[in-house]
Order: C-alpha cells, then structure tokens, then sequence
DNA sequence: GTGAAAGCGCTAACAC
DNA sequence: GTGTTAGCGCTTTCAC
C-alpha cells in the first residue's frame, strides 16, 4: 500500500535496480526488451522515483530559481511581468522535469543578500534565472557566483560576449515607437524616463535618441523628463510638459505606469486623446488595454525569454557547453487607441 | 571545501550527530551548554542542513503548493490576484522554513488532473493551498485527497463545518458597497455578476442583493446583467443598461476588469463620471487605481488568506488537531473617484 | 548489457 | 540528556 520503490520494480521486472534506474532515466546500455520489462513493471505498480532519494545520490536539487522584483513592493507595480517570467519558466521547468522556485526581492532593502545566502543554503538550486532590473545589480548575483551555481541573466542591459544571457531588442524597438510616432507627423515627441540605474530602462532612453535622429529630428533635452517609473512620476512629468508654451503633441513613457499617469494628467486638463496628445507606453501591461484611451505600448516576450533562460540553464549543465552572448528575443509594438495622427 | 555534513558538526562540538540533529530541528533534551557548543560549531562551519537527506529521512518534502487560476489564461487576467496570494504564501512559508511552489493552472484545460497528480508524484508536498474559484472544484481537490495529502481552500464559497478553510466577508462586504452606493442617494443600482459557477463570485450578488434589501430598494431582475468576469463583457452589460429608458445611476461590477468595460463604454458614450454615473467594481487590481477616474472597489486580504492558509497547514500537521470551520478575514471598500452623489 | 555494493546526509527508534 | 544503529530510496562505481 506504501509508495512502490525502485526495489519492488526491480523485483517485479526480475532485474536489478540499476537497470530501473537506467530504464528510468534513459541512460544507454538496456537491451530493448529488457526496457520495456522494466516499463511495464512501472507502470503496473504506478511506480514515481522518489524524489529527494535522487537528489540526495545525485547531489543535484532538481530546483530552479526564478528572481525578480518584487511587484509587492515596486513603486511601478506590474505583477503582469512577475507572472509572464513565471509563465515561461513554468514551461521550460515542465519540460526539464525540475521545479520552480520563485523569489521575489526588494532590491533595495537590506536582507536581499543575507536572504538570497539563505536561499542557497536551504535549496541548492541547479540553476537560476534573473530578471532586469535585478540582473545587472551585483548584490544579486554574486552570491551565486560565489556558491558556483550557474545562473542567466534576463536584459542585463548590456551585452557582454563573456556569458551567457537572454534579451531583447530595447533600444531597437524605443526607436521603432518613436519612429512610428514621427510617421503620425509629431515632432515635438517627448520622453519620461525610467529610473536610469535600471540599465535595460536607460536603452529605451537611447532608443528614442536614436529615433528621432533617424527621423531628422533634434534631441531637445527640455522634451525628456527624468521619472522613476511610478505613476506619480508620470503625472508630474505631464505637468511639465504640458505647461510648456509649446507641449509636446506626443509623450513617450519608459513604462506603462508613467504613461497611465500622463494619460491622467492629460484628461485632467481636459485634453482629448489621441487628437491632442498622443500617449505611449512600456511593458503592455494588463492596465494597458482597460485604460481608455487604450495604450500603446511594447510587449516585451519576457515568457519567451524566461522559456529559453532556463532552457539554455539546463540543457547544458556545464557551463562551458553554454553559448555564449545574448540570445535576442524581439519586442513588438501593440498599437492602440492612445496614439493618432497630429491635426 | 565540499560542503560540511552534521558529522563534520558533531566532530567539532565533540557531540553525536543525533545531537547535532537536536540542536538543529529545535528539539528538546539538550542541555543549554551542550546546544550552545552545538551551535557555535554550526557557525564556524556554516553548516546547513542538507534538505534532501533530511526529506528522503523524515518521509516530508518540505514543500507548499500553490494553486490558483492561471491569470496568463484566464479571460479576466488578473495578475494582481496571483502575486498577493504567492506574497502571503511565501512570506508563511519563510516562516515555516518550507519552500513554495506555485502551480497556475487552467481549470478548462482537459490535462488539470493529469497534470495535478504528476505535481503530487513528483513532489509530494506536505501541503496545498488552493484559491477561489478553484477551491471547490472536485477535479482540483480529489487528487489531493486521494493522496492524502492535507490542503486547504481559499474562498470555498460556501462554509463547512467539516473542514478547515480561509474566507473573506464577500457577501457583506457587497453589501455594504450597495449601502454605501444607496447613501450616496442611488436608487436605482445595478448589478454585473461574473461567473456565477464560481461560487465565491455568486456571494457577491447575493450580497448586492441583501444590501439592496437593507436600504428597502426593492430588486430588481432588469438591473442585473450576467456577466462573464471578462472586460468585454462589461462592456456588453453597460451598453444594455445605458440603453434603457431610465438607465441606473449606479453600477456595481463583481470585479475590477467588468467595472473597467462599464467605464469605457459610459465614457465613449460621453457620460461624465461620476457625476453622471457611479461605478463600482471588485478586487482592487492595479488597475483599478490608473483608471481615470480611479475606481471605488473591494479589497480582498489576499495575501494574508493565503498566508494564514499555509500556516495553519503547517502548524498542525495533524489533520485532526486543526481547526474545523473558516477563518473570516475581512474585506475593505476602496472608496476612489468612481462614486460619487446622485446629481 | 547488467548487477552488487557502497554510499549520499539525514531522522527515527530505542538504548543507555 | 545523549548516543547507537538502522534505514530512507535512490545514484555511482566498478566488476562482470
């Protein structure tokens, strides 16, 4: 009635346990038939290897860590990111027969170290996956430097041909939207920026550098207001440029919290969107498609690139089997209501 | 250099490992001395107990499952729902010195069962945790309970005496958004109801009506639209209510991501808000502060459900000694800028 | 291709 | 209060 064990395969298969063992993990070196002996015995008996028995012999854990920023506690709460990351990971894990560890952190608090040696300690991850803005931030990664566990960064912000890493096209794409606005007739295309200590959020930045110097058009540095990706942040660079004697006819936030809390601004002031002002956005978050009007905005494939992290994690377990640079996943426009011609 | 076993501890302090166990698991019969060499040993070490030997041991995984919608599928996405129960779990499960794992999952998808035995084989929780709406469901439950593994429901949507569970106030706390709507001087107040297989969705209908009952509006069947949970099905209620002769003042969606269709659709319809109309939703997403205007709702303590829900698993690993019945953790109205006095 | 034996690092049961 | 002895159910090593 208790749980059937390698031995009562073994028995019932009339061979060796380690010869279930081998059938179990699909090692070479098991006569076919013998194979399907073993299969059939498994199966009678529903027989599951268990779980920590393995780990134990085979030093491995069978964990995988997944580490973000907390939305819980992020002054731009997007728990859409937390839940796409979750989403892909979730996916590879399923595929590489390991399960998943979230660990979401507040960077800036002071346990995140203390509380990452403990993750360490207690679990003995086999790899780790860490997601912008975390992946840049050596306080994170260090720790698992240090225990030689192998970990992935998600968009470090920069690409670095040493390691492994996976990202997208953030500068590229910033200056599609920008470019994308230019071709509505806007010129006077304005920018709220994220928290530029937050690398890949310092590319979009630059990408909208890029677009308007594509377009023809100059970079004024009165047009780019410094947010810190809250919604706050976002009403207050509003105020600003629309108090202007000439307000930018588009505004492009570094994140959809911002744009949300231009959007606000905008309608506060009356304003009528998009004919007066166009709005767009970072993230597509879910708020994007409820706001009215609809936001547009840049999906970023963050399940995908979270999948192919832990993918790449786990298919190569030495770290010098690993492919190295940055695998690049591209973000895609979602155009919506917020954005229209200039009239 | 490798990692410090409870031998090399035992050694150091001069002690049998048993001893060494003691100290470490909190047990009794150790002589304050005797622990504390113990324990200065551990810190000279960094000794960390080797979770798999000590699960393969002591017959327990050390593992929590979370179970809950799968926002990633779901027609109402509502990210924020899944990050603040995973927040009160982890913090539970911190606590407890137990891991997390979460499992979304798909209560339409064929493979739920399938998929929920293969979690329970491969990693044999010592608990579970399983949210509204899929808290009382028979496929999502039975294969727990077949295993015998204990769980508890969240938001079970109907009390029983039998067994164990955490739950909000949703019928009262609906009615006292519909008492709160009625002092504002509504009268006529209608309501959008999700899916009402969800039990814990259909309270809050029977709430809106009790609260109705309270204020002595007398019901009406007309004010009631059915709604899905999703946004465009918001969207279709408002347009057949805002189409009557004598449209409501006042509409009470039984979630955020309803109430946001109604908005939409009252705002290209050019109605002011709230001025013109009240608007009410349910859950407190993210979203339901970026709306412009800000939308009145319902908190629901999420987290800490989640949170007591796996402590209370935790804390009395013997079925029997825990508590029968559920534990009612109160719901708040977020009164915002969608309310307001009938005109 | 298959098997025997020796652990992995801990807890449980019981002896002292 | 403390130690001894067996496992827990696997993988690993190496012999055949």
């Amino acid at each position: 009635m208790s749980k059937p064990t390698i031995d009562d395969v073994a028995n019932l298969a009339g061979v060796s346990i380690k010869t279930v063992s081998r059938v179990v993990n699909n090692e070479p070196n098991v006569r076919d038939s013998t194979r399907s002996q073993v299969e059939s015995a498994i199966s009678q008996l529903n027989y599951r290897p268990n779980i920590s028995a393995r780990n134990l012999a085979s030093h491995r854990s069978n964990l995988v860590v997944l580490i973000y920023d907390d939305p819980s506690t992020s002054t731009s709460p997007n728990e859409s990111i937390a839940v796409r990351l979750q989403h892909g990971a979730l996916q590879a894990c399923r595929q590489a027969n390991r399960e998943l560890l979230i660990h979401p952190c507040n960077y800036r608090d002071k346990s995140v170290r203390p509380a990452l040696r403990s993750l360490i300690a207690r679990t003995r991850p086999d790899g780790v996956v860490i997601a912008a803005p975390l992946s840049n931030m050596a306080t994170i990664t260090k720790p698992f430097a240090d225990a030689g566990i192998p970990f992935v960064r998600l968009s470090p912000g920069r690409k670095s041909t040493a390691e492994f890493s996976v990202g997208t096209n953030d500068r590229a794409i910033s200056a599609e939207m920008t470019r994308y606005l230019a071709s509505l007739g806007h010129r006077d295309i304005a920018f709220v920026s994220g928290n530029e200590q937050e690398r890949a959020v310092a590319n979009r930045k630059i990408g909208y550098q890029e677009g308007l110097s594509v377009c023809g058009i100059s970079y004024r540095d009165s047009l780019v207001i410094s947010g810190d990706s809250s919604f706050e942040s976002g009403v207050a660079a509003a105020e600003r440029l629309l108090a202007r004697k000439k307000p930018p006819t588009a505004i492009f936030a570094a994140n959809d919290c911002m744009a949300a809390g231009v959007m606000q601004t905008a309608q506060k002031k009356g304003l009528r969107l998009p004919s007066q002002l166009s709005i767009a956005g970072f993230d597509d978050s879910t708020l994007a498609k409820y706001l009215n009007p609809s936001l547009t905005t840049i999906q970023q494939p963050l399940a995908k690139m979270a999948e192919s992290a832990v993918s790449a994690l786990l298919s190569n377990r030495d770290e010098h089997d690993r492919p190295k640079g940055m695998t690049v996943i591209p973000s895609v426009l979602v155009l919506r209501e917020s954005t229209g011609p200039v009239l």
